[in-house]
Formats: structure tokens, sequence, C-alpha cells
DNA sequence: TTTCTCACA
DNA sequence: TGTGAGCA
């Protein structure tokens, strides 16, 4: 049982934190959660895809949010795009978020 | 035990 | 992309 790990894990917040608002995970359970193996999850955080933070020793904590990014990037790559090409792809996404908001600045003005 | 980096196939 | 060595 390895989903068991993301539902437990936010009991161990304590209940201050009982959403999905800040959950570490480890790369090893990354890599379970998406069925894919650690070097995989580290050439992405390579390639700029990712930008898991370091705890402690310098080992890599993955958000939920790394985790929901890292599903859609798998998506593209079992579609054949390449990891340059994802890259772009997040960059161009990130940029239609910023223009949604100038919209909507623009809206209420 | 798990993850780290580096290197190789 | 996956595997192994050697280390923390």
């Amino acid at each position: 049982m390895t989903d068991d790990d993301a539902s437990s894990r936010t009991q161990q917040a304590g209940g201050l934190l009982e959403d999905t608002s800040a959950p570490f995970y480890t790369i090893g359970q990354v890599a379970e959660i998406l069925g894919m193996q650690p070097p995989a999850l580290r050439r992405l955080d390579e390639q700029a895809i990712v930008s898991p933070e370091r705890s402690e020793g310098g080992q890599r904590r993955y958000s939920h949010d790394e985790v929901q990014r890292l599903r859609e990037v798998l998506e593209l790559t079992e579609e054949g795009v390449t990891l340059p090409g994802i890259r772009k792809v997040l960059e161009l996404r990130q940029q239609v978020d910023e223009l949604k908001e100038e919209v909507a600045e623009l809206k209420g003005q």
C-alpha cells in the first residue's frame, strides 16, 4: 500500500496544517506515487522542470504542488514531449497565469 | 535504510 | 533512462 502514506502524512501535521498546504514528500515517496524511478525525478530537477526544496542533509523535499506538476509532466512525456519542451510548456503556462491576473485587474478597473 | 552525487551504458 | 559505487 503506497497510497496509505500520503493520507497518513496529513495526520502527521498535527491538525494545524491538515490539508494539502505544505506536505513534503521524499524522492522515494514521489517515485512510488507517480510510478517512476528516483533517478528520473532527479533528471526533472536537473532540467529545472521542478524545484523541490532541500532539507537537512540536502535531501529533496517535494511539496504537494510539485507532485501535481510532476503529474502534468508525466502526461506530456507520455505524449512524446521532450524535457526542454515541457519546460517551455510550464514557462508558457506561468505566463498565461500572469496574463490572467492582468486581465482580471483590467476588468476590475 | 534512504538519499545524495557522480559516472557509465 | 536505468544502474552501481561510495558517502552522509
